[in-house]
DNA sequence: GATGAATGAGTCTTCATTCAT
DNA sequence: CATGAATGAAGACTCATTCAT
């Protein structure tokens, strides 16, 4: 009996990775207005119904795709920001785009879903907060040190994070520049640059 | 018989006037998916199908709605780019916030409709491209008279816009920041700041 | 004013001319069905109301089309049933196939109206009665001569006349047996051949 | 298991019975343009939505119902072609005006729907082809036994057909002649003496 | 736990016809 | 006479969700 259930639960286990795989893939490929529940069920070669016993609807089936995608990004992000700092920054950024443009289509679908939903919208606003706020923090640590000059932290840091976020989906996801035009290693140097100057760079007085 | 074709062209201007109202108001409201025909219509008073005697579809009925939008943006762009460095910055970004924060609704809209139709995706790729080209060809007679460092004019072109561009519409169609965290004049102050060091900064070598 | 009156009516007999042309080249081309009105009046270049001022609705237009069309064939029909046998079967097959050919298109328009509309199907009727009456005179004839053998001369006249019909309409509207495979005269001749058998021919006690 | 299964299966089995008879009946009283989707569910009394889970559109749905009449006719058809030639002849006539008189409105609809739809068109066109060819494949072995005279033996197939299928159409669908006019056994008779005459029957020189 | 048949709400689009000018 | 703007009815098709087995 006790194995029965083992063995039930482990099924269970696998046609939840199954349709969670599945899940991901269709959203990837198709973005998120275009994904059917019939197209991931099909996919994962389940039972249309199978679907609802593991996700609500297709709305959370997404968040929890996008749970999974979350993790890797932390765990990026886990870069340590010592040492130079042109360097720090530029770990920052490549970290980001690499994880952008391997999953540059399920970052346009999370855009895409944001306004359809507003669940969507809060996964995708609570998703970029920490990562704005290590930036304020830092900034606010490097005014207090006197280390740059006295700016709005909070729109700094989201001015900033703007930045990179934006530069990356319009590249990688729509090919604007295209990325013949401009090499990945372009992109980070660009943005590295533009970062550090934008806040250490002093301007001569007019 | 000019007086009676007169009147009936006045009519029908009349009615074209309503339509694009009203799915101007619509758009901006319930965003591009969630907006239908009859939406329009019944806001506009008319019948379900006079839509079509003036758009072939909703796609088309956006586009001219966005149409109208992008005057107002060329027309502020207009702004003259001479006098004061900072000053000209400013009064760029202050053009495009004033203007984004006046139709959030609609350039929410655009975003969304991107996602779901090549052709507006064509459309908003369109619009902001004489952007970000202008930017660019400042930044390259900059370098060419040795103003600013060398940088990839290219790849800081479409990473400046980027920042101005996502900073209004997390700011103003999502509220992130709130505009309670971040004034009008400090959002403006700050993406300034940034721009102007991020071109003409001099980091002091580490 | 009587000149007034004049020019009025010369100039609506235009209007009613060109909007015929266009009714008869659009039903030729596209079919009934896919007739519109507005097809009609986009190629008699008039407004789309002015067509209510000629005919009644789709259906009327179409019925004075054929109206047209049937004083050609019956014209056709006069030919003299005089002379030769063969020759006379010949030349009323002949006749009805080169009218089929040149108007292919109305008369398939004309199959497919009678099936979206009663008044179609019975103009259709009446159109083809006469020449199965005219045959089943003939056929009366020939039995009261004795000069062949006794058949049931309603049912014969149709039979007969729906082997042309048919024989013209899948040959000529769907290409089954296709113009490469029959040649025009090989039509003509096997039609009446089989005519004049069916008719005339002995056949041997069994 | 395999009884639930059982019972899933044999209600699916009476849903899709019950829309094939409700679309057949639908189709035969209505015709093809005025038969409506919704109407066939309402007769079926499922869902709207269940219509799409059987057949991929109302054409599909017609090409369904016909694959039903073509079994009955074409084991109609298998009547042997042994025997005394008359006979031989009047059966097959025979054979072919009962199934069309039985299922009148579906002919019709077929004629009709060919105007509408390619598919359909070539589906009837398939549907009659192998009678003609069966046709013209005895033709070939008479003439070649010095049974008949030479004729165009293509041609005298296609004409033949047309005969009694298009004297069905007209009897049985539009009344002309009427059934009063033409008892079925006349029908019959006239059609075998026609067909026998036309291609056995000797003509005197004249 | 898994299945998959059934549901039915929701939208776009076409077009014949009317009528004020 | 001619115009053409406006009407609104009609129908096909999709898909998220439920629930009996």
């Amino acid at each position: 009996m006790a194995e029965q259930v083992g063995k039930r639960q482990e099924r269970a286990a696998a046609t939840a990775d199954q349709l969670l795989a599945a899940a991901r893939e269709v959203f990837e490929a198709r973005g998120y207005q275009a994904t059917t529940v019939g197209g991931i069920t099909d996919r994962a070669t389940t039972a249309h119904g199978t679907f609802y016993l593991y996700f609500r609807n297709k709305e959370d089936a997404f968040a929890k795709v996008m749970a999974q995608v979350l993790d890797e990004l932390y765990e990026e992000a886990e870069a340590s920001w010592a040492g130079d700092l042109r360097a720090t920054i530029a770990r920052a950024v490549r970290g980001f785009l690499v994880v952008f443009r391997a999953h540059r289509g399920l970052w346009r679908c999370l855009l895409e879903g944001m306004h359809q939903s507003p669940t969507l919208e809060t996964i995708w606003l609570d998703l970029r907060r920490p990562f704005v706020e290590r930036i304020e923090r830092t900034l606010v640590l490097l005014v207090s040190r006197g280390e740059i000059r006295a700016v709005n932290t909070r729109a700094t840091a989201y001015a900033l994070a703007s930045m990179v976020e934006w530069f990356a989906f319009t590249h990688f996801a729509l090919g604007e520049p295209s990325e013949d035009d401009v090499a990945f290693d372009e992109a980070v140097d660009t943005l590295t640059d533009l970062w550090l100057h934008a806040v250490y760079g002093r301007v001569a007085p007019m």
